[in-house]
Formats: structure tokens, sequence, C-alpha cells
DNA sequence: TTAGGTAGGCGTACAGCGCACGCTTACAGT
DNA sequence: ACTGTAAGCGTGCGCTGTACGCCTACCTAA
């Protein structure tokens, strides 16, 4: 009956990651994002209740991009690897995103998914119980760490060089930040990961 | 020869704890860590360089209660056990300051010394190279993961009530979730770190 | 074809923010 | 007692999120 709605909250999501990708998190206001768009900032409303809101919008369609179906024929840990890694790269492709993604995961439905998705290959692996729990806190602690690190880490980006210079006062860290400096961040996310399922193998 | 400083970058970081604590992590500003003080907002720039700054410096002052001395006679992975669990406890202190935590913990003079701490016992445990560039991580990796789930998360806390209505959608979620409910959350971090630890004992 | 109701779009305004600037003022050394 | 120095801070600017209410485009019913 009425005047029909012009956008959608993915044409805000999009919005909203392009004014990311392009200006930086400190960027992102719904002034910006409504310009982004060609409306008025106020127009906004009418597909989100506020920002915090635009802010979840936006991580659900970064995290909606990843597939939650775990390689057929393959064994569980495996399995896992790969969901894990699906996420970090999802997340990967919005780096300015990541302190938002951190923050809104909590009620993002596709990493609800994604977590019944590693349940499932958890379960069909044998675990069951307070093992399953833990297993799954502990893969889901590795990955939000590891992503968190990635993006703002003190052994690799900026901190890297910054560090060498305490090369007296931190000696061990030194040397650890020049190596680290020599694996490729996703080598890097793999074998620790390879860590974490080494330890969840063991009974 | 001019007029004495009547405060420290300490006391800032006091107040903008106790203000953190006490009205949550939306309500801290210049103003408001300026009011606690009994000064004008002003004063805090002969400080502090800018807000940020001030959220460094509040950082700061939670990390540096870490003693970085690991307990000796006990094994390296206990080591790193008890290390890991006081930076776990002190940042659980203030659990408001959680997302400043994670976004200043880089250039965190405390958190560069608790790293060297546990390269030195990574490496009195025969760890070199690449391996002990890729055990600090996993070790970084997951205490930061689990720290930042443990503050919002989508299995505990609130959330768990929340998701216990989605049991349709999310069946094995819903479940863990119930489970997750029964353990204290220091055992639950206890055994993730555990499960880590016994990752890295092998080959 | 026209009139009316519904809801989309948005202009305005306000309280609060971080902080640049420059004045006032308390102190220490001569 | 005088003076140089830096602490303390009042004012103001540009920015933020968003409450409120007007205007208007659209779809339907007559």
């Amino acid at each position: 009956m009425p005047r029909p709605k012009s956008l959608t909250q993915t044409a805000l999501a999009v919005a909203a990651l392009a004014v990311l990708d392009r200006d930086g998190l400190a960027a992102l206001s719904m002034r910006a994002v409504a310009n982004e768009l060609g409306v008025g900032t106020m127009s906004l409303y009418r597909y989100v209740a506020d920002r915090d809101e635009l802010e979840a919008v936006a991580v659900e369609h970064i995290l909606s991009q990843v597939d939650v179906d775990p390689p057929k024929k393959a064994l569980w840990d495996k399995q896992v690897a790969v969901l894990a890694e699906r996420v970090r790269t999802a997340i990967a492709r919005h780096p300015n995103a990541v302190p938002l993604t951190m923050s809104h995961r909590h009620r993002c439905p596709s990493l609800l998914r994604w977590g019944e998705a590693v349940l499932g290959v958890l379960t069909r692996a044998g675990f069951t119980g307070e093992e399953r729990v833990i297993a799954l806190r502990v893969v889901l602690g590795y990955l939000i760490g590891a992503t968190e690190m990635e993006h703002r880490s003190p052994l690799a980006g900026e901190g890297t060089d910054a560090m060498t210079g305490l090369s007296e006062k931190y000696p061990l860290l030194a040397e650890t930040a020049g190596v680290a400096g020599g694996i490729p961040s996703d080598v890097e996310f793999r074998r620790g990961l390879e860590v974490v399922l080494s330890g969840l193998r063991r009974p």
C-alpha cells in the first residue's frame, strides 16, 4: 500500500564495509554510510535501530559468507581445521572491521551456524559432554585470539619493526619477532591450529 | 622551578579504572575521568597526549600487576599455565575494560615482559626457532581468545539463556551451552589451556 | 481518474564527545 | 620582592548519535 523501501539491511552492510575498507574504523559513522548510499542520515534508521545494529549487520554480512559444510570424507580434525580457516579468511577480507567482528560475533547467526557445524564434526568424532564443550571452546578461543593477534600484534606488522629496537630489554622477544617475520601468517595460523588439534586428539 | 605536578599517569589510570568499573565502558570520557579526579578536563592533557594514551595507561596499569616470575621447580608446561592464568586473573578484575585491554595490549610493556618470560620458559624447555614462535603464538592466542570469549560469549553469561530458546535451530549448540553452564569459567579456561599445552608437548 | 492513507525519506536540533588554543595562577630560584 | 616557567583550566569548534516531526511518493479504493 505505501511507498516501497528503496534499500535493504544488506545494502547498509555493504555500504558500511565500503566505508570501513576505504577510510578505516574511525571513519565509520551514520553520516558516512548514508553518504555512501546517497541518502539522508536519518533514512538509515528505517532499516536499523541504531549504530550498534548497523555494525552487527555489517559483521553478519562478513560472516555470512563462510561455508559451514565441512568437507566430506576428511578426518574430523581436518574438517575442523577447514572450518576454522574459512572464518579466518572471511574476517581477513575486512581487516578494519576486526574490532567490530569481535564485539558483535556473539549475536551473529552465521557464527552460531558455524558453531553448530563444528559441534557436528566433534560429535561425529566421538566427543561428548564436557569434553565437547572444552573442544569447541579451545578451537573457537584460538580462532578468536589468533585473528585478533594477526590484525594488531606485537609480533607482526608494525609492531615487529618497533620491537626489534628493544632487543636489549627483551632479547627473546626480539629474536622471536625476527623469526616470526619469516613465516607467512596463514602458515602460522595453520601450525598453531595444528597444535590445538593435536592436543584434542589425545585422550 | 615551576609549579609541581599534582597528579601522575598512575593516578589517571586509577581514576579511569574507577569510572570503568562503576559506570561501564561507554561512560569513560575525558570529562568523566577529570571529574573523578576533581580537576578540569583539560588538565588531563598535561599527563597524557590524548584519550588513546589514557586508555593505554589504564590497560598498562591492569597488566602491570601480573607477576612474570614463573614458579621455580615446576615443569615448563605448568609454568606456562601459571603465567597465563595470572594474566587472565588480572584482566578479569576489570571486566568492563576488556575491550580496551584487547586494543592496547600490543603497546603494553607489562605484556612484553610477560611474553619475554614465557619465551624464557619455552627456551629452557627446549623450544627453538619456528617451533618456539608457534608455541608462544598458540598460548597467547588461546589466552586472548578465551579471555574475550569469557567476557562476551555466546556460550556463557546472558547468551546462554537466550540461546537455549534456539534449541530447534541449533540443537548441539543449545545442549553444549547447557553443559557449559555447569562448568566454572576458571576450570573451563584451565582445561582448554591444558589441551593447548598437551598439543605442545608432543613431537 | 481521483482522493486518501500509509509509510519512506530526511531537515533540524540537541546533548555529548575529543581536544586546540590561550589565559590565569601557583610555585621556585634569584 | 620579583620573575620565569609550567600547571591548571575556561572557552569554543567540529564531530558524533539520534529524537522529533514534516513532507511527499506511492498503492489502493472509489
